[in-house]
DNA sequence: CAAAGTTTTTGATTTATGTCAAGCAAACTG
DNA sequence: CAGTTTGCTTGACATAAATCAAAAACTTTG
């Protein structure tokens, strides 16, 4: 019924117990296209798991340059990594692609039932360590020096991706001018 | 005495059994210069803490070409990024860039511990927060288009490093040629 | 310490990609 | 459904960086 349930379902077996308990901490949040989930700067203060939508993820450097560092799609956790931290402000802002459905909790309620039950803190490694293996393979696509291998690459990686996200921040996302992803879209 | 635990009183006072159980897991090593700490696609028995001494990780593609992808030195943990999930093969190639000093434990002394020690969860998190937001600066360093803004950038934020790699290798880091980051280097 | 091996620099040339500019196509909006 | 905005493509040109080649500077080692 709740989906991030079915998600965490994958890691370990939910008690009823448990299952109220996080059934108590979480709510559901509805945004519009264009919505700010988040915004670089400000201290993320809920955790949150993507129902429906697409949401993208982005920096603005000190020139006002922006740099896109990632899409994030149906069932998957949503939140910054900086989000784990003590507290920092978030390096990112995150704004829906499409019409975005989430369920959240706030950092204190999650953190209160990682306290009441610690064998869930392996589950968190887990994610966490599944979302570094996903980040090792961004940073490796991003490294391929010619534009043509970078967008197949990602055609190979995430073709989700290129059917669901405006190109001109697909561009953004794989280092290269929008014209660039155009002509190598173009050659065969 | 042991380094690593002055690194761990960080985040937690460690009791005097705590105390006691670590160093009983606690090995050290010694490399030579060259040496392999790690070879990308071996699976990591043991997670390390480097004592002394400095490391270069890369990986290479299909096509044999070799891409670092950072360096590590003292009073750093060490170890792939993937040894946190469930026995991956690692990714990555780790070796020494000179004599090196480590400590480490296996990977079953180590969550035997954290399993006996369920607080240290919470230490462990902290750390791998640390370096998911080291990673994430990281990564907006590779996102810097021109060659001799990215070379400034590292000079910023790790300007020991300089000092202390061969130069090649910097250029690896930094994704450009070897000329490329000499001449970057000469021009002011 | 001479010889062999690395690492770094310098020079000439080529090439991929960025930039600027304009036009077309699709999708909203009143 | 006409007008406006947004997204994408195409062309011409400039330029940063790769590549190839050779020499210089520095290290290692027998």
């Amino acid at each position: 019924m709740v989906p991030a349930i079915g998600f965490i379902g994958k890691y370990i077996n939910i008690s009823e117990e448990e299952m109220n308990d996080m059934l108590r901490v979480i709510q559901t949040a509805s945004y519009a296209k264009n919505d700010f989930i988040l915004k670089q700067g400000t201290v993320p203060r809920e955790i949150g798991f993507i129902v429906k939508g697409c949401v993208r993820m982005f920096y603005t450097n000190e020139k006002g340059e922006e740099y896109t560092t990632g899409f994030i799609s149906e069932n998957s956790p949503l939140t910054s990594i900086d989000f784990l931290s003590t507290q920092m402000p978030s390096s990112l802002t995150i704004v829906a692609l499409e019409p975005l459905e989430l369920i959240t909790a706030t950092r204190n309620d999650f953190f209160d039932f990682l306290e009441k039950y610690p064998r869930y803190e392996s589950v968190l490694r887990n994610i966490i360590s599944e979302y570094m293996v996903l980040q090792g393979e961004q940073s490796r696509l991003q490294r391929i020096p010619a534009a043509s291998e970078r967008y197949k690459a990602l055609l190979q990686f995430r073709p989700d991706i290129i059917q669901r996200v405006p190109l001109k921040y697909i561009a953004s996302y794989l280092g290269m001018a929008m014209e660039t992803l155009s002509r190598v879209r173009t050659s065969r």
